[in-house]
DNA sequence: CCTCGAAATTGGTCAATCCAGTCTTGACAA
DNA sequence: TTGTCAAGACTGGATTGACCAATTTCGAGG
């Protein structure tokens, strides 16, 4: 063999994975606070530079920090770390879903031990600018009770807003994870959802049970609600066209 | 204009982002059950033919997939479908807390949400094949009352444990994934605790509690406990060399 | 029948190139 | 001077083709 036309080893010995290497070196400039919501990363080339890899290297890193919710691209714009309020992607918590077959009831279970706990803080805490959100979309849910599918956006929305009023972004963010895949399953069997109106009323009673800085009563409506909640939505699953329930638990990626 | 000449589009008109496609083709196999925990998908150039894609593409979108848990890839093997338990990663939520800077108190009362109601659950269910495993972490944690990070391992592994017991696959993966952002931040701490014994002792206390099939008294001696646990790493932060604490907050992608 | 090593398989990476949106800039007209 | 808009640069999106490295497979040889 010849011994000095080969030059094999052009980068040293790194046991690092060049793509990881990727996601680490993000992860660095945003631990340091070099990258803040709404930033702009340098270029993709810029990157693939500085790190000493190739752009399709820096590309997939970069689509594994998007699928955590971390970074958003734009095609000629550039790519942005994520804005907004703490949000968790409901991918993840999806897919698991899909995969292990997570059943209704231990959907609801989960929601039961967040959400309760969400409306009891939201009640401790009792804070005047969280309140009109949640009288909005209970308002929201009367205006649509002869259309399921508006009515169930309203129902997650308030939610959502009852979580927002605990106060606590990282509860804020499980709730939204949580809350998009019951939105998922309940959006397939809304349209044949009895009882609307009692399902307002039961929002209500939250509300005004937080509203009055009662905890032990806000959860125990929230309770009260998830149960028939719950059973509700066993029963609009019963008269359902077999096939169109089993699968379908995926979201948006 | 000629209108025979030109040929534009090689792939038909298709909207959709080619690494999408990768991404919910393979959920669309999940979805249809023809993909499995464990199993393994067609190698990358063959998945790269089937889409009509190339492989840097197909490479970027199982990026994707991993970086949300989905599958995980081995070099000269395979891509597999995450095996094991139905678990939720870390990455995510270490992201947002460093995006966010979320405190310490914050994610202890997502903690108390979560793991109260696990507790209380715990307690109810009363599982006895679930007992075991809590009783071996609390006899590992008096084992370890001079060990520090040692005793830390037991600690959170205890709060898993407890979530097992709740038998509530979709809490479990919340508690898990919180757990793990408590460990990163603890175990830089937790070499400057005090009263480790004390600790060891409300964690016996907790798992009799469950194990004497009492919900009040399991949620009352968790809320207890956490209450405690905050405080103390709030002190063992107190006395700690400055800019070691801010940052860190990174887990594993 | 067992052991071991070569070859096929498969993920990991790179290089160069083109396409498609987006933003910037400066010339031209009002 | 000011406003408009089109050309060009910049940036992400994707492809082709090739090579490296780890793993698995399977047959030759003991």
């Amino acid at each position: 063999m010849n011994d000095e036309i080969k030059k094999p080893q052009p980068a040293p010995p790194e046991d690092v994975q060049s793509v990881d290497q990727v996601v680490r070196h993000i992860a660095l400039l945003i631990e340091r606070g070099e990258l803040r919501p709404g930033d702009r990363l340098v270029p993709e080339r810029e990157l693939a530079e500085q790190l000493g890899v190739s752009r399709p290297t820096v590309r997939a890193g970069l689509h594994a920090l998007a699928a955590m919710g971390v970074t958003e691209s734009r095609q000629g714009a550039g790519t942005f770390i994520t804005a907004g309020p703490p949000r968790l992607g409901a991918g993840p918590l999806s897919f698991l879903a899909a995969l292990h077959g997570f059943t209704r009831d231990q959907i609801f279970e989960a929601r039961k031990v967040l959400e309760v706990g969400a409306a009891g803080l939201a009640a401790e805490r009792g804070l005047a600018e969280r309140l009109a959100p949640m009288a909005e979309e209970v308002t929201g849910m009367f205006a649509t009770l002869t259309e399921p599918q508006d009515f169930l956006i309203h129902d997650v929305r308030f939610h959502r807003a009852v979580a927002a009023a605990a106060d606590s972004p990282v509860l804020l963010a499980l709730v939204e994870m949580i809350s998009s895949l019951v939105y998922e399953q309940r959006s397939l069997t809304v349209g044949r959802a009895h009882d609307l109106k009692e399902s307002a009323e039961m929002h209500r009673r939250i509300y005004q049970a937080i509203r009055d800085k009662d905890p032990a009563r806000a959860r125990q409506e929230m309770t009260h609600h998830l149960d028939l909640a719950r059973s509700a939505q066993a029963s609009e699953e019963l008269d359902l066209p077999a096939g169109v329930l089993p699968s379908r638990v995926m979201g948006n990626a």
